[in-house]
DNA sequence: CCCGTTTCCTAAACCTACTATGCATCAGCC
DNA sequence: GGCTGATGCATAGTAGGTTTAGGAAACGGG
């Protein structure tokens, strides 16, 4: 009975292949078994159970999608960075959909915490340095920003731009120029009646 | 043995409570039976299988939201369309969570073209006709809208803007504003350099 | 009233999550 | 080199999910 090296890193590394391959909700403890070849029960002593299992999974996906995020941050303002940003999140979510449904996963507060989801909401606060709003409206900004972001990568993901014409990365960039637009010329409050 | 009654039609009323209740993942034909005191197998003779059940769910759920849609829509063009199908969409999955998550599921594109998707596409697109769009824009438009609300929704529901501090709905009525003053001033293509 | 259809049942195969418990193996110590 | 304790993995078993096969009982039309 040679020992199969189980150990929690290896356990969520291969889960978060696993997730990529057969989507998040296909990570089961069952299947992770099998991959390492090994019966089910074995895991448990790694893993408390399914939920941390799908928690640490989480929390890996966040910590990266947040590394990623800064790299293409650093150095870019403005427009380049409201792009820059968004374009990590959407590739980050094609080249792996399971991580990304992961990192969307709900923690619980005090998890959520000392996770890298404070550093995701530090990262979308930068883009706005670029453009001139002042602080309340900066949180609006950085929801609509963040909604728009997952709104669109979530549906394009659940193939809801497959039977139309224009490609999803044409619509993309016009909305991210779209979006560019709107924080450059944010509405200070009820705008007027009328044409432009 | 006087019989339970069980048909599709009230199959699928009840499921579409369940969902409600215990969320989309959480219908399942077990719990279903029991709610009509009933063994499992028995639900199989009105069902082809859990997915079958999901999918008529689903179909529900869109029929409904888009009859809600339609009806907010009547008599409104411009900001008050947009804003009063928003807010039908925000209702619905604020009252309605499970139906909501329902209707987010993807179905096999033959049962989506007879489903009331389209409806829906129809809907959205009559939001625009109150904002001068040319037509390649209008797609990108929609998908705008149609990103934003659903990013929105989605990540409220999921707590996303519990532990900070402006409530949602004030971040979402600025966010409508938003929306209608970047629809009435859409940019034309890659916007100029500088300040406005 | 009786026969066919429908409705619901039992039984059973197979999935997943999880707990309890026990044995084998490895590391370290004498 | 052999003992010892912690650790890694296994077997066994509970519990609940999906689904199929096949049978009995109720309902409804002739």
């Amino acid at each position: 009975m040679t020992r199969a090296g189980v150990t929690p890193e290896r356990l969520v590394r291969a889960g978060v292949e696993l997730a990529d391959e057969v989507g998040f909700d296909g990570v089961t403890v069952s299947a992770l078994a099998r991959r390492f070849d090994v019966k089910v029960p074995s895991l448990y002593s790694h893993v408390r159970n399914s939920q941390d299992l799908k928690t640490r999974i989480t929390l890996y996906a966040l910590e990266e999608l947040a590394d990623r995020s800064a790299a293409a941050l650093a150095g870019r303002a403005g427009r380049d960075a409201l792009i820059a940003l968004g374009t990590v999140y959407r590739d980050y979510a094609h080249a792996h959909p399971g991580r990304y449904a992961a990192a969307r996963m709900r923690l619980d507060p005090r998890t959520a915490a000392t996770s890298a989801g404070p550093r995701h909401s530090q990262l979308m606060r930068a883009i706005l340095l670029g453009y001139r709003l002042d602080s309340t409206d900066q949180v609006h900004a950085v929801r609509l920003i963040g909604s728009t972001f997952h709104g669109y990568i979530s549906l394009e993901l659940a193939g809801g731009f497959d039977h139309s014409d224009p490609g999803p990365q044409e619509s993309w960039e016009r909305i991210m120029d779209a979006l560019d637009a709107l924080l450059r010329n944010w509405p200070t409050r009820q705008p007027p009646e009328g044409p432009s």
